[in-house]
DNA sequence: AATGAATGAGGGTTCATTCAT
DNA sequence: TATGAATGAACCCTCATTCAT
């Protein structure tokens, strides 16, 4: 009966939603932060202003919807890896490429968002850890492996925080150059520079391929 | 005559130079981009806000000074290198000893600056080189330096440029993890890290010490 | 047949209606006219936004509603009085009595109304008249009991509608300073001290007590 | 040299506050606390909408610089009065007769203002004081004078913050009353009504004329 | 060179009301 | 009658920049 009608209606809201990560996804690309106004927003997603405060309880909320559907992948993916029965270093490896590539495709966006979060004023880690659930299960995921791996010797004796800090700092600082033109790789020139330069560094061995 | 009258202009325009530079990093280190209003800026600095704009043309130019007076020392540093009679990955280590300690100092005002550039309209790389010098002038360095260290047999074998930018990365975001306060480390240890991290990755063996 | 359909819909609408009043009262207490939102009161209601525009034509119904529920219980009480039979004077000074308990219970409700009020664009007391009427009888009836009061002789010549106003005025303001916190006084401190001056200013003796 | 110019400066911005009190006062008159926005009045005075936020930090300073000043003229009154020379009951007198000649005259703003006042979120008495200090003057010195009166048995035994407060609410009230015509008097009639109910109340003998 | 009042585009957000279902 | 998503006008406020003096 009203059947028909909730599911239209379920389709509907579900189209704007659409609408509009689309949207902000685009506007954050092209301009950052700064760039992405509710106005622009509302206008290119084809709703009114208000509106968009029906999906999104502000700005912030929308950056963080958008990171958060744009790791969903990497966090689907990494859910259904259980991190006792496998190798360590081989989840590590594979996560790995999957985030470089991942993450190659939203080159444009990743720095757009990260300086976004920046912008928040709630700048603790916690506050984001409520905010951006995604991104921070995803680092303590990788924090888990590392200290692993570890712990099997088959990484070196490392803190595992500061670990997956300095690996976390060098793909998305990577990204930015890519980003800002300073570097121009592509996704597996990309992913293997990564990959080489966080197992072996710049003096260690070469990494056997891909 | 007039010599008295044009020395003293040239103290008090520094005078005021020096204190604009002053401020402007408090302001940044304290509130980031959004955090440095012009009008902040020119109260604390003990001038009318248009002085300001006889000192820079706009804001963007008070942070490119900013970075520049921030990175002169190092800039001083690299510039008495002799780069052809040196080893490259003696010259490596001690500069990225130095721009590690230097930038450790600066934890708080680096992030902030980084933030601003990005906000620039003008992305290109070049147009970045035209306003701050002296980090271009540093990264190509390590740049060169990188490459001749690889053509000894020093480093793997790595696009220098690709290399540079992941060393880059890796430091700009770490310092960004200790900035949000994701990461918690004393300059030695920081130091240190990163020295571990770009010689040998997570595989390679540890370095001897700092 | 339908009859007990009508019943229900009859007792269910009730409900509405008095779900939505205690709820506006709550919320116009708690936080006056801009605390007052039509989102709020519809969820506190437990029905939708758009069900509250069935029940009445717009945000400024809704207050109107809640004063005339608020003056109910006088105005009940004004209607089984037989202005002609009794004695001016004592009527007035039971009513004035009730009204002062009745408002002191509903002191942090009345300026919020009273806010209300002004804010509607329809400023003419005639219009008023139409929205509220119960304020306006009661209003009216103590004007007649002042006319007929000084008709004879009980009260000083003057104006009975002035002299109302006046009251009333006096009322509604002290409720005001109990409101923002200018005055502390219980119930009967606050109906004692109205009485007081209402009947005698600064000056002349005082009443024999409530 | 320079003082030419001075001099035309703090004109020039006499002139623009000047301009803003005006329109503002006007705004206050005719729509209230949302009658005026900070939009009709930057354009009204004929500056841009930023300009105004040059003169008052924001909406609120607006409404208690209105405030301020119009009840300058009462305050400068009480200010030369010596209070421990002069007969309180003659000292009450002849201020109450001011301050309701004047604030008849104002009698469109007063209301206006009282609402803007109620609508500011700190609601605290103390909170009031700092921002309309003539208000709380005005209403301090009555207090006194009350409570000297009091003392000489000039006036009823009374709590002579309850007696003030009342006072004040009648004056308001019934200003209100006039100003959404409820009531029609003159200046001397509204004055002369005023003091005859403040005095001896409804039953008292009547005041001997203004 | 120094001043600082004026500018005004632009931003985020709110909320009473409508209307298709 | 109930729903609640959509609306969009309105609002307050910020701040980099200009320019007459």
């Amino acid at each position: 009966m009203a059947r028909l009608y909730e599911e239209k209606k379920v389709v509907l809201e579900s189209m704007t939603r659409e609408a509009l990560f689309r949207e902000a996804r685009q506007l954050l690309e092209e301009g950052g932060w700064k760039g992405m106004t509710m106005e622009k927003l509302a206008n290119l997603a084809g709703v009114a202003k208000g509106t968009v405060y029906n999906y999104f309880k502000d700005k912030n909320e929308v950056i963080y919807f958008v990171m958060d559907r744009t790791l969903e992948p990497v966090l689907t993916y990494i859910r259904q890896i259980d991190i006792n029965a496998e190798n360590p270093e081989e989840i590590f490896t594979r996560v790995l490429k999957m985030i470089c590539e991942g993450l190659y495709e939203d080159r444009f966006l990743i720095p757009a968002i990260v300086r976004a979060i920046n912008e928040d004023e709630n700048q603790t880690p916690a506050d984001h850890e409520k905010k951006s659930i995604s991104l921070w299960e995803i680092r303590r995921f990788m924090q888990t492996v590392l200290q692993k791996g570890t712990n099997k010797g088959q990484f070196k004796k490392m803190d595992p925080q500061t670990a997956e800090a300095v690996v976390h700092a060098c793909i998305m600082g990577t990204l930015r150059e890519l980003f800002v033109g300073n570097l121009d790789l592509d996704s597996e020139e990309f992913t293997k520079a990564i990959a080489d330069f966080i197992y072996f560094g710049l003096k260690g061995r070469q990494s056997t391929g891909s």
